[in-house]
RNA sequence: GCACCCGUAGCUCAAUGGACAGAGCGGCUGACUUCGAAUCAGUAGGUUGGGGGUUCGAGUCCCUCCGGGUGCGCCA
């Protein structure tokens, strides 16, 4: 409903619940009739007869809401705009006069264009930090949902109306690092990595250096002194390591570039590391921190203890190890505050996964101690883990991975047979274009599409099949309504109210898009992807139906020039919720 | 032991505390000489893990039990 409309609607309403001495509800909140066919707003009385029952009014609450239902539409004259009321069931229902409003919200997609669904500007400026890969090791399916995930999130926040910082945290540095260097200066001395597939080559060099490791027995001292270089800045290493970690860079670039996800802020670890002494030291002085070194123990912050709990709800965090090199916990108490230092930001948002929930309330809890002013404005976002069939979780070590080089290869190719089958005009160009739109976007959705908190099974088959509820759905609806317009051959119609009596089908589609700047606003409160995806889905299934039940270019008149603009905003808005969802509009496929 | 998450159709998942719990896949039946069939229509399939409670109203909130998963002092 539009906010003119439901401001006069609640005046009125308010207006006539206080002639009968009825309390207000504390606000009436409206929802669609859920009846397919007619179009129109609905609100519930429960509320307001329950409110009178607990006041000591003697009534059934299912029985007065209907009471109240049907005062209210008795002494209610309807504003313009709309044909009938109803009493039902204890909600009242209001019918749209479905010409004007459809107008209005055709009128609103083509007018706003891409902005259509854009929130108001907020003036809230909030960073999202996501995807945070090591360096020196491969990039596999798992880490996907962190990329995906916090660019969305990213997406959604910015089109609500936030001004956003999408930030990376590079971990760039620690043994693991040293491990591989290790292995590389022994074995690969002088070795360029090749042109291509560069994570893949630094990920089967990390499983070397471990394997090479085992079979080393003077390897563990090796690696201790050459960290021991890294720490006090030796030239020789300090090189190398800046070299191979510039190939790691630029392999993540490379996946970064096909997923079109940019980055306005890099962090690195080896930067945060590098305060991360003193941070940790002020901490002691403070008396929030433990100083165990001394007889042979971590420097650590006993949460439960100092907040005097009885329960072991915070445990313990460990921020120096007993030979005095800081932790991944010191780095992020100097990483929160650095980030409130570059900008002046109203929210934190970090995008990781779930099994880091206790390290981070840990970190914020430990801000909070020394006094940082800052802890309400950060947040932990978390999302479950990708597992392999049988929950097997994935992991470089034990070499039980999926490498996203080869899942984009595999799925563009596949995308391509597909394209190949079902539109074999298309020339190669075009075809290899519509490939890599619906490779990658049969990649994304499924992952966007699930609840954060459950856990996602990557199997190739289910990966590969672009089928149902799929990115391809959705850009095969958008590729419809672009053969439609460009068929119509001719300039779209001017603003015009239908005449014509409304298919359902029609309906259907106008309230889907009617809706999707509320679908923005309550996403980017609930950080929920999948409100996206869907909308996205549903929308364009509403218009797939329609396509399949209302001809558009072979009607006639006012019917065609309507429809023709309203397959239009429906091109209009399946774009824009797909561009949120930095999924790709192929114009044809 | 303590803390957190999940359990909805055969399978994979949806469902701002609101009217009759919905999709996709799979099964079966149909629609291309008609705007692109990567589509659509129809059909079968449910005690929302069990039991209490809060509420006018619970898949949704609280408690408890069962089943599965994750985290918890020197990896990140």
């Amino acid at each position: 409903m539009f906010d003119r409309e439901q401001q006069q609607l609640e005046e009125l309403i308010l207006r006539i619940l206080a002639n009968h001495d009825i309390p207000a509800p504390e606000e009436l909140k409206w929802s669609s009739i859920p009846f397919a066919g007619e179009w129109g707003a609905a609100t519930a009385f429960f509320q307001v007869a329950a409110d009178e029952a607990r006041n000591g009014k003697p009534v059934k609450v299912p029985v007065r809401a209907q009471e109240i239902a049907e005062l209210v539409r008795s002494n209610l004259t309807l504003p313009a705009g709309f044909t009938r009321a109803e009493a039902v069931r204890g909600y009242l229902n209001l019918y749209y006069q479905t010409g004007e409003f459809s107008r209005r919200v055709v009128d609103a997609a083509l007018d706003d264009g891409e902005d259509f669904g854009r929130g108001t500007p907020t003036g809230e400026l909030v960073m999202v930090e996501f995807s945070q890969p090591n360096t020196h090791k491969a990039m596999h399916v798992g880490h996907m949902r962190t990329m995906l995930l916090g660019d969305v999130a990213a997406n959604i926040l910015q089109f609500s109306g936030s001004e956003v910082v999408r930030a990376n945290y590079f971990g760039d540095f620690g043994r693991d690092v040293i491990k591989w260097m290790w292995n590389f200066a022994k074995r690969h001395a002088g070795e360029a990595p090749p042109e291509q597939n560069v994570t893949r080559w630094m990920g089967d060099l990390y499983a070397e250096s471990t394997k090479m490791l085992a079979e080393d027995p003077d390897g563990e001292a090796e690696i201790l002194a050459m960290f021991a270089r890294w720490e006090a800045h030796d030239p020789e290493v300090r090189e190398l390591w800046r070299t191979t970690r510039q190939w790691s860079l630029d392999g993540f670039n490379e996946i970064y570039e096909i997923f079109e996800i940019k980055f306005d802020q890099l962090y690195y670890e080896s930067q945060m590391e590098a305060k991360a002494k003193h941070a940790v030291m002020d901490l002691v002085k403070a008396g929030i921190a433990i100083d165990e070194r001394e007889n042979g123990g971590p420097v650590i912050v006993k949460l439960d203890e100092l907040l005097g709990l009885d329960d072991e709800t915070y445990r313990v965090l460990v921020l120096m190890r007993s030979d005095s090199t800081t932790l991944y916990g010191a780095w992020d108490l100097v990483l929160a505050k650095t980030k409130f230092e570059d900008y002046p930001l109203d929210r934190s948002i970090y995008v990781v996964d779930v099994r880091q929930s206790l390290h981070f309330k840990q970190v914020f809890k430990t801000l909070e101690l020394a006094g940082w002013d800052k802890v309400d404005k950060v947040l932990h976002l978390p999302y479950e883990i990708v597992n392999l069939p049988g929950n097997v979780t994935m992991s470089s070590r034990e070499g039980t991975v999926v490498l996203l080089e080869d899942l984009i290869r595999e799925a563009i190719q596949r995308a391509y047979e597909v394209s190949e089958e079902r539109n074999p005009e298309l020339d190669e160009a075009a075809r290899q274009e519509v490939a890599l739109a619906v490779g990658i976007g049969a990649i994304k959705f499924p992952l966007l599409a699930r609840d954060n908190t459950k856990i996602a099974t990557f199997d190739w088959e289910s990966a590969l099949d672009f089928n149902g509820r799929a990115a391809p759905y959705l850009q095969y609806a958008y590729v419809r309504t672009n053969s439609l317009l460009k068929r119509a051959e001719e300039t779209l119609p001017v603003s015009m109210t239908p005449e014509h009596e409304l298919d359902p089908r029609e309906v259907a589609l106008i309230e889907m898009i009617s809706t999707w700047p509320q679908v923005v606003q309550r996403a980017a409160q609930d950080l929920k992807t999948l409100e996206i995806t869907n909308f996205s889905y549903d929308l364009s299934k509403a218009f797939n139906e329609f396509y399949n039940t209302c001809p558009v270019l072979k009607a006639e008149g006012e019917v065609r020039a309507f429809r023709l603009r309203l397959v239009a905003a429906a091109r209009q808005t399946i774009g824009n919720s797909l561009r949120v969802l930095n999924i790709p509009t192929p114009e044809v496929m």
